[in-house]
This record gives structure tokens, C-alpha cells and sequence, in this order.
DNA sequence: CAATCTCATTGACATAAATCAATGACTGAC
DNA sequence: GTCAGTCATTGATTTATGTCAATGAGATTG
């Protein structure tokens, strides 16, 4: 077995392909695109996958991990943007400007397919189905964009972080592990950032979410208890009724 | 002169063609996009361009006027996710799900060129500049979307109505009109509502810039009178230098 | 030209969340 | 095993901004 075989797990077999580039996509069209996937060494915790400013030349699908999108200001401040699950696409952001306009850092080991954008340029030309994934996901990706303004602008850090446990139980759900009880793959403080709350705040919420019995939490072990509590909580739909 | 033709500018007479789709276009290729955009009566002011839920068939460039888009939440709450000036695209959002997922109303008389997007879908296929540019153009709206995140999430009033007023006139000044003075088509509410501000705090930044010497407002009027002291306030690097 | 609205401004007061500070629980290094 | 460092929690205090209330300036309509 060649050394780099350790990581390869083509699209066909992966199980996150639902969720994924080749979603949607003909056997025969998955072929094409599983050849021009590169899948590395995992990172280890702490390592980062691309930082803000580099030349953009891929972007990237997680298959097992966490990653972290950020960027660094003038005065040396991390700016938390997101959290990237299994299945999910990072760096599509940085197309316009053809340098990464953000970091992204592993948060666990995490193993991750590397996809070079000028391939799947080309080859979204032929394939017909892979340009129209690919706009959707980038449109899908300006509408969660969109959602997360409205939390971070007109929410209460209740609300925040309510919003912010029910999407990530039901990522996880879709991901086809348990949607009420996971493990916080970021720090405290990350979550703050993210949403724009003080490191206190959020502890100070998980605490009165915890004594109000809507979830139990035991370090970055999460349990979600009532889930309609925090839908209330969080003053949105049920995100799965 | 046909009825239709009154509203008609072609895309090559189109002045901002260079902010729009066409860019970076051939002349044939432009021409082929021109043979697909329909040019319909200008909105009046308050007139909707499209709702929430309706069936997503086109999206829209903005050949003059402005158009606020907003959400109504279960609350009757409304949620101002943007403005749109000419030269500027909108309705991508929508590719997605296959329906509007935000409303846009006009703020004054505009006229929009509407883009069906199947017929983009198809001829983007075809050529290859067309494609780059429609995932160039998405991927700058998930980058300026991160960036108001960071602007809703970590920033003090004054940094969110500097930096407001400062990419207005940034986009105003791209559109060959003045940077230093310009008219604002939304009301106070609106700017609040979208910045994540009470009206009364957007209102008593505005005089206290004003006091300070860094604009000059008046109703809807707006001059900047030091660009550097806005860039202070907004604590960002100055745009144009 | 009133009369009615909507919109903007300003002041007084309330409050959610930030900041400051202290402590304890883990984690990893040597 | 111990020591330093990071991370999480909790309490006390401050503060920026929201809310409530009143007034005035324009705009729109009959």
C-alpha cells in the first residue's frame, strides 16, 4: 500500500458525498470530479489549513473534524466567521479575489479533500450538474450568511446562542450523528467571538440554559434535553419538527 | 418607438456595464447576455421587485434607483438584509432554494435590468468568462456578507454608521458619482434596523459626527467633511486613499 | 391651506451585556 | 509528579445602547 493510500476514500465510498460537491451528480460524473480531489495528511489540532492573504488555488471539503474560519485585525484581534462540519465547503469565499481573504485552522484532527478550483472550473463547464451545484452552493452559502446577520445584529445573547446550539445539532444530525448529544468542537471563547458575547456571557448563558433544564453541559460535552425550550429560547421554527 | 423601447439601454450603452454582468466580457459574448436581459417599467418608490417565498426565475441588476431588501419574521418584525445601488446584483441569494428567500422594495423610482437564470445557467455553460464571472460575483457577496458579520457582531455604533457611511461612498464613487456628497435613499429606520441599531442611536451618531466636524447632515443629505476622522471612528483602513 | 402622517431629533431612564477580578479545573511539558 | 498555562465559571461593577416619551419638521392629501 503506497503511503498516500492511508488517506484515500474516493467520493463514491465517502459517506458525506450527500452533503457534498458531488452531490446530485451522476456516477460517472463523480469519477470525474473524485480524480481531481487531492486528500492529504490529517491536520492535527492546531495546524492551519490556509491563512488569510495566500494565493488561492483550492478549496476544501472536511471529511472528519472541525475547522475554524478567522482572520486577524490591524490590532491583532481574532475575528471569528465560522465553524466548518463533515461535509461541508470552505474557501469558496476567496474565489473573487484569488487570495485567501480568511484563516482556517483545525480545531481536532481533521481529514480534508482538497478540490483545485481551476479544475472544477473546468470541468463545470462540461458537466452541467456540477456548475449548477456549484451555484447553489454558493447561493446557499449568502443565504446562511444572511441568517447570521440577522442573529448577530438583532439578537439577545440568549437568543445567539440558542440559534447556535439548534443549528449545530441539526448539522450533526445531517451528518447522521446524534442531533442531542455532541461534543463542542471549539473553545468558549471561540463561541463568543463567533457570535459577538464576551467568553462570560456565554458561560453565564449555558449555565442558566442548564438550570432552566433545556440542555446539560459538562465541559464541551453538549446535551440537548428540551429541545423545544430552546427552540422558544431561540425564538425560531423547530428546525426538524 | 415601440412602448418597450423607452426603458431599453443596451448593455455595451450600459455605463455601468463594468460593475455588472458583462464584465470582463467580449463584445460578442456581451451581446449574447444583453439578448437574454428584459427591461421593464422603472418601480416606483415602495413598488416590491419580488417577496419572500415567490418563485425565484431571474435575478436583477440595478440600472438606477435603490433597493432595500428585508425579511418580515413571524413577529411582523422587519429585517433589512441590504441596499442595492446601481451597477449591483440581487436575487442570488434565491439560487438555492429556487425561491426568494428576502423581499426588495425600491426606495425610489428604479429601473432593473431582470436576468432569467436559466438562460445565465445555460450560456454560462457556453462561455467560460460568463461562468468565472457569476462565481467570481458570488463568491464577492459571501466575502462582503463575512465582513458585515464582523461589522453586526464586534462593532461599537460609531464603527458600524463610520463604516456605513464610508462603503456608501465607496460604492457611490466606483458608480462615478461623488464620494463626498451624496443623498441617502433609506430612512433612519432602515439604516438602524440594518446595522442592528436603534433609530434614536443611529440619529445621535449622526449629530455627534456632525458636532465633531466629520460630516455635514441634512434630511437625507450627507457630506463627508473629513474622511480620515471617519476612518478613526469606523476603525478601518481608508478605502481609498 | 389645514389636517394628518411619517420621519428625525433630543432627553430621561432602564437594562443587557461588557469589563474587571478572582478562583478552580484541566492539560501538557519537562 | 509538579508546574505553568489555558480555559471555564462566577461575582461585582460599569457602560453603551435600548426603550419610553415628547416635540418639531416635512411631506402628502383632501
Amino acid at each position: 500500500m503506497k503511503k498516500s493510500d492511508k488517506f484515500v476514500v474516493s467520493c463514491q465510498q465517502c459517506g458525506l458525498n450527500a452533503l457534498c460537491i458531488p452531490y446530485s451528480l451522476t456516477h460517472e460524473e463523480m469519477d470525474e470530479v473524485d480524480g481531481v480531489v487531492k486528500r492529504g495528511k490529517p491536520l492535527q489540532r492546531g495546524e492551519n489549513l490556509f491563512t488569510t492573504g495566500t494565493t488561492f488555488n483550492s478549496f476544501y471539503a472536511i471529511r472528519s473534524g472541525a475547522i475554524k474560519s478567522y482572520n486577524i485585525d490591524e490590532n491583532g484581534e481574532e475575528h471569528v466567521i465560522g465553524f466548518s462540519l463533515p461535509g461541508e465547503i470552505l474557501g469558496l469565499d476567496a474565489i473573487d479575489t484569488a487570495k485567501h481573504v480568511s484563516s482556517a485552522k483545525a480545531l481536532e484532527t481533521t481529514s480534508i479533500c482538497e478540490i483545485p478550483y481551476s479544475q472544477v472550473e473546468t470541468l463545470s463547464s462540461k458537466i452541467h450538474n456540477l456548475q449548477a451545484h456549484m451555484y447553489r452552493l454558493l447561493s446557499r452559502e449568502i443565504r446562511e450568511d444572511q441568517e447570521l446577520q440577522m442573529l448577530l445584529g438583532k439578537k439577545t445573547a440568549e437568543e445567539k446562542i440558542g440559534t447556535f446550539l439548534l443549528n449545530l445539532s441539526l448539522r450533526y444530525e445531517q451528518r447522521k450523528l446524534s442531533s442531542t448529544l455532541f461534543r463542542l468542537p471549539m473553545a468558549r471563547t471561540d463561541i463568543g467571538n463567533y457570535l459577538g458575547l464576551a467568553v462570560e456571557t456565554v458561560s453565564r448563558v449555558f449555565t442558566r440554559l442548564q438550570c432552566n433544564g433545556g440542555i446539560k453541559v459538562e465541559g464541551k460535552e453538549v446535551e440537548i434535553l428540551d429541545r423545544r425550550y430552546l427552540c422558544e429560547i431561540a425564538h425560531s421554527a423547530l428546525p426538524n419538527p
